[in-house]
DNA sequence: CTGAAAGCGCTTACAG
DNA sequence: CTGAAAGCGCTTACAG
């Protein structure tokens, strides 16, 4: 039913190699009488042409499609960053599809052969998988890809990044300069190794100090709001209760504001809270949450243009990692003391 | 780079035409030796074919992929109802492209576009298009949508809706019922049809109980935080500010809570607050706002559904518009008088 | 049971 | 300036 460029060339009465020269007018090398020229263009207008990249892109070996693997976009964090990225790519003819790994390294892992069929042009994701085998693949076979968020220690390649172990670290220590003696990690899988360099930067910190780590304040939870109240329910649940808490995770502190309610307890009076947390709807929180924020524009934005210079060189062998900064942000769920 | 059947071909030792019906096992009809069989299954493997999906739907005509618009998936209103759909996908065997409008018209007829041009099998979109009429072409083509969230009026097509009217109706009642007489309403672009549709019903309310509309009271803004909190200053700053806000978006209501505390004024005491608003942390709010809140999941899967059905039947004459139904969920953003 | 061939819709060197 | 042809990687009726 579609139209293609066989039938504007026989309403044209030419070639469709020809039609197909004056619709790629990229190169004004091609030179093309400008009668037949117009008469070409009208007919696709009428027509209303629309070229099938199907077929277009098997013959070019291009999509200008690119992949992006996330752990789950109704997290406002990711689909923030998932809109700058799409920002981003529409400015450069780019379109992308969006997948959620949910945090399954099986399902990343199928994710990336779906994308590869669908012959992406490169890929952005935040890696969940335990190792990086899949990658180092990847790699071999020249593709082109960045990390954002997560990536693996000894693994060299692209990758937009935070500096994970220093926020946590640097937060864990404002609370201990602000009397906090007692003070307990919320936290996400620790496989992951964004959420295993802040538990380090908040067990380093307490050690810092000399204080002790105490296992009973360090409660792993997954990627939920849902998990995040109930880590919290766990941790205040305890006879001697810390005074303070770091949550490093958006949905894990949304979760314990809601157990923190849900026990009526007072935030910060009773306990302080940190959290690793971008909700646009921070300020109106009950209390604004004092918070790591993260660049998710920049993110997105880095991560695209660091994509595209991958897809452009010939040799994959230069990789830049890029640590962009956070900002603590102090609002009213931690006792203020010393500043 | 890439292995393709011809690899295959030439090291088992047979034609492609082979390795293509191995492959392609759907049909038990096709009877293959188990021997070249086998062999075949071994060496794709071991050379980790993966089929090019651009040849293999230029063939077919189908891609398994569908197509998403959105106004902006960094709402978390619409980035869960994306998550619901890319999940009944993928258990399909469908990727999903979102896009986003930005609730511009005229990038989103560029979109539909581009979408076609990648060969989607099927179209999901909350249109923003002040007028049907390149829906009308899609349909003339018999290219399968349908709309969520928002349509059109006398444009009969297959939709997932619910009952803006009467949803708004029913929180303005519930204002009156309360003893409000000043109440205002936040809402977004009145040229779409959901928007529009709440303004009527708070209108319609009002007018029921012989209430005037005051123009003063009707607040119009963009889908986003920012204008939200712009649109509820300006209707509290007045000399008689209402005591009742009506706002009939997600972000929008968070902007009118941003800016209450701006004012530094008490809800529900000084102003009560309904919002249409499905932030997952709203429970966590200051106050929880009292909602009507949607049924994300339920508008993912079933637009998803009718897609699945309108693709698979022959004539799309068949028009079934599901209103599916939303909650009252009373909270602390306003005054307890009655229930 | 398997090969040879056509064709999906496009681009682009090769001629002329 | 324009045509004829090859080919991207796949599927599938048509033979045998």
């Amino acid at each position: 039913v579609a139209v293609t460029l066989k039938d504007i060339a026989e309403q044209a009465g030419v070639h469709l190699s020809t039609v197909s020269r004056v619709l790629n007018r990229k190169r004004p090398l091609q030179r093309i009488s400008e009668r037949t020229r117009l008469r070409i263009i009208e007919i696709a207008n009428e027509l209303n042409y629309q070229p099938n990249e199907m077929a277009r892109c098997l013959r070019l070996k291009r999509t200008f499609t690119i992949g992006l693997i996330l752990p789950d976009i109704s997290n406002s964090f990711f689909s923030r960053i998932a809109r700058s990225i799409e920002i981003e790519a529409e400015k450069n003819g780019y379109t992308v599809i969006i997948c959620n790994s949910a945090e399954v390294p099986e399902k990343e892992h199928q994710l990336i052969d779906l994308l590869i069929q669908k012959c992406i042009d490169g890929l952005i994701i935040t890696p969940v998988q335990r190792t990086p085998e899949q990658f180092e693949q990847l790699r071999l076979k020249n593709f082109p890809f960045v990390f954002m968020i997560n990536h693996y220690e000894n693994f060299k390649t692209n990758a937009i990044i935070t500096d994970n172990h220093g926020d946590a670290f640097k937060a864990t220590q404002y609370l201990i300069q602000n009397d906090h003696r007692r003070i307990a990690c919320i936290h996400g899988r620790p496989d992951l190794i964004f959420n295993r360099q802040r538990l380090a930067g908040y067990q380093d910190a307490l050690s810092a100090y000399q204080f002790p780590i105490i296992p009973a304040f360090q409660q792993e939870c997954d990627f939920s709001v849902s998990s995040g109240c109930q880590g919290a329910l766990t941790i205040l649940s305890q006879p001697e209760p810390p005074t303070a808490l770091l949550v490093t995770d958006n949905l894990l502190t949304i979760g314990t504001l809601k157990a923190v309610h849900q026990l009526e307890l007072n935030v910060p009076d009773d306990v302080s809270i940190i959290g690793f947390c971008d909700d646009p709807a921070v300020d109106v929180f009950n209390p604004p949450i004092t918070t790591i924020s993260h660049p998710l524009d920049e993110i997105g934005q880095q991560a695209f243009a660091l994509l595209m210079r991958t897809m452009h060189q010939k040799n994959n062998q230069d990789v830049t990692k890029i640590v962009l900064d956070t900002k603590f942000h102090l609002r009213e769920s931690t006792t203020i003391w010393e500043v």
